[in-house]
DNA sequence: AGCTTTTAGTGAACATGTTCAACTTTTATT
DNA sequence: AATAAAAGTTGAACATGTTCACTAAAAGCT
């Protein structure tokens, strides 16, 4: 399992770790060279490759500790207008990766060939994942216009959707501090309110369902089979599966 | 300037390119080697990185392949409802680039990282997207219930962006030939088909307006200043200006 | 033709992510 | 303590994208 080591190996990994993200901070995730990582902590290269199988594998960790951070500052965040409740949750998100902004871009960057298992929709990064979606599940629950229960989930899944391209838009914003991102969060932020009284409504209601249904299994872990979509809207209380345990890092 | 290079030169870069894209295609991006390449070329290492800066910059003359591919299938399209044309176009995409799949998600990779310029939103695809956004115009204003004109421009934009998420989704997808995605287009084309009505009614062009005047200078080269989307829906028949002219490549 | 300048082409060398066989230290066992 | 097994650690070596000083061919000029 992951936490059965020697105190002195766990202490090791960390110090490097610390180091890689002090470094990536500073200077890049790119002009971050692992020889770098190695040597400001004080370590022979192939030492930081015995606890990070590779590169990637550290910014892993970073997306996991910003996803619980998170967690936790969005589960304080008072109840309130559901709008109001996601764009706070994006905002807050936005503010704790963006000491790592090109960090976060080789995460997303990896994910974007589909190979590499160390990306945003790899198999690694399942349990962060549905972390997240967790969070905002919570986002929704909390807030004091929150839909009916049927609906929580599938909004979720669209939440988090949403929130990968936000995030996406906002590695991607040259604008001077990422202003553009903030308006479009503005603007996501009042369309959102003025749609949610419809939201119930079955004409809006079904086909946010086959979207979340069609969407959410992108998110799943691996996916077993058929059920995937078919045909119409089938509420049954999935899409994006969660019976991965949250913290399996191998 | 781009042709006045001898014939003989042109020839040679010719063959490393279709050497290249072949290659590409057959065993996928990440393992053809620029060795490879050279030598299933016949050539030098070092002569293909004369024609080619970077590996990358071969799959950028791929896109554009595909983009002037494209322009013309889509210039035969029937009249329809924009809705239909909207996803044939897509669908046309698609199936064009289906053979290069790894090769376009190493473009959309390298594209994440905000700092190559040889990216789909680099400096160096500018030329690239506006092209594709064109053939976006050509969609809308060829259909039978094209929007006014106002409404091109802006519908474009959008049009584009959407596209570019499409091509993500369909990256990802790793259901059996892409099944999901295909899903998502019918699901699109109904549902624009649905709201194509309303597009004209103020509660519903004013928000399309301002989206896309906050996504649209995202596409742009480079942006020169302050009026990028201040506060409501400035309709001046911009929001991502295609003043750059298309064959420039460097 | 003989010279110069520009263009085409080469392959060794470099940087960096990654692997691996060997070495050292710690822990468990007798 | 002596030995064996496991865990920790090392640095050389490899693969691949990229650069560069250099050679070969072609074109231009007198």
């Amino acid at each position: 399992m992951n936490s059965k080591q020697t105190p002195k190996a766990q202490k090791t990994r960390e110090h490097i770790l610390e180091t890689a993200l002090g470094l990536f901070a500073s200077q890049g995730y790119d002009e971050t060279t692992m020889r770098d990582i190695a040597a400001a902590a004080g370590c022979s290269l192939g030492l930081a490759y015995r606890y990070f199988a590779r590169k990637e594998e550290m910014v892993l960790e970073l997306y996991e500790q910003c996803a619980r951070e998170l967690e936790e500052e969005v589960s304080k965040l008072p109840p309130g207008p559901l709008a109001g409740r996601f764009v706070s949750a994006i905002e807050a998100d936005l503010r704790r990766i963006s000491l790592y902004r090109t960090t976060m871009g080789a995460l997303f960057s990896a994910g974007l060939a589909p190979n590499s298992e160390v990306a945003v929709l790899g198999d690694r990064v399942a349990g962060i994942r549905t972390r997240v979606w967790g969070i905002f599940r919570v986002v929704i629950t909390g807030a004091t216009d929150a839909p009916k229960p049927a609906q929580v989930t599938q909004l979720a899944t669209l939440f988090y959707a949403v929130h990968l391209l936000i995030v996406l838009f906002w590695l991607q914003d040259r604008s001077p501090a990422q202003e553009r991102t903030h308006e479009l969060l503005k603007f996501g932020r009042e369309t959102l309110g003025r749609l949610r009284p419809l939201l119930g409504l079955p004409p809006v209601a079904k086909p946010l369902a086959r979207l979340a249904g069609i969407v959410g299994p992108m998110f799943g872990p691996v996916e077993s089979a058929e059920d995937a979509g078919g045909g119409a809207a089938g509420e049954d209380e999935n899409g994006s599966r969660g019976s991965v345990p949250i913290g399996a890092g191998g």
